[in-house]
DNA sequence: TTGCTGTTTGACTTTTACGTAAAGTGCGTG
DNA sequence: CACGCACTTTACGTAAAAGTCAAACAGCAA
């Protein structure tokens, strides 16, 4: 496990700009440590950014990914908190549960459509 | 099963606007017939503005929207066509396949997260 | 010292997906 | 007829999420 990772050695490994990890870091998601002024990403940034974009993959902004990043850390100290949390928790794996419906019709239909043109295939008389 | 919806009845049923319909037409996406200037959307229509919302809570773009609706159709005549329209058709999956995986990993994630919650929720003594 | 590479900040630009305002059409009702 | 209502087009505006570019600095090799 490495101490640290450059700028660039993340944009490379994870297909980004520096631009977009420097905009992540504006945007409270993540929060490199610096020598000097360069930025140095510690394993656990570098998880953070796969989870990121992991993220964005689902189709979620920027504010709903900095929610969930909150939803990874530590627990709040506090009752209150703790209960607000938990909802909050709730709310997105409700927000994810949809999306796997969503998920799973859409793959249903493009089976569909797949079969349809290898039928049609088929009928052309083309051995697929 | 009704004839044809108005555009403020679809606006009703999916919660969006009547500027969204008008964009998703410009965008070549779905294709209303006209009475007049009047736009009447067929159920056809109201499906593919189910698809396209369907597609939107997933992440795609109105360009990948656009092309997923076009796999719903007719598969082509053409034969080197239709292997096209194959090859596109799984790499549709295959991205698909990636939400999914991304999918669980952050429902797992949330589960683990909202069990370190309600553990500490105990923790303080608190009946859940 | 010079030059190269990587990095920084800051400012400006771009794309997407609509929002919004203006001005007008078509139709059924009182 | 006048009104209201749903609908139309055209045009400009905007927020999010970066992309792009410039100017400057730091470290290191030749």
């Amino acid at each position: 496990m490495r101490e640290y990772y450059s700028i660039t050695e993340l944009t490379r490994e994870f297909g980004i700009s520096t631009r977009t990890l420097r905009f992540y870091e504006d945007e409270g998601l993540i929060h490199p440590v610096r020598r000097g002024r360069t930025r140095l990403f510690r394993p656990s940034d570098r998880h953070l950014v796969r989870q990121i974009l992991r993220g964005k993959r689902l189709g979620f902004s920027i504010s709903e990914i900095r929610e969930i990043v909150q939803m990874y850390k530590e627990p709040p100290g506090e009752v209150g908190q703790l209960k607000l949390m938990i909802r909050r928790i709730e709310e997105k794996r409700e927000d994810l549960r949809q999306k796997r419906r969503d998920l799973e019709e859409t793959l249903a239909e493009l089976d569909h459509a797949e079969e349809a043109c290898v039928e049609r295939l088929a009928e052309l008389g083309v051995n697929t």
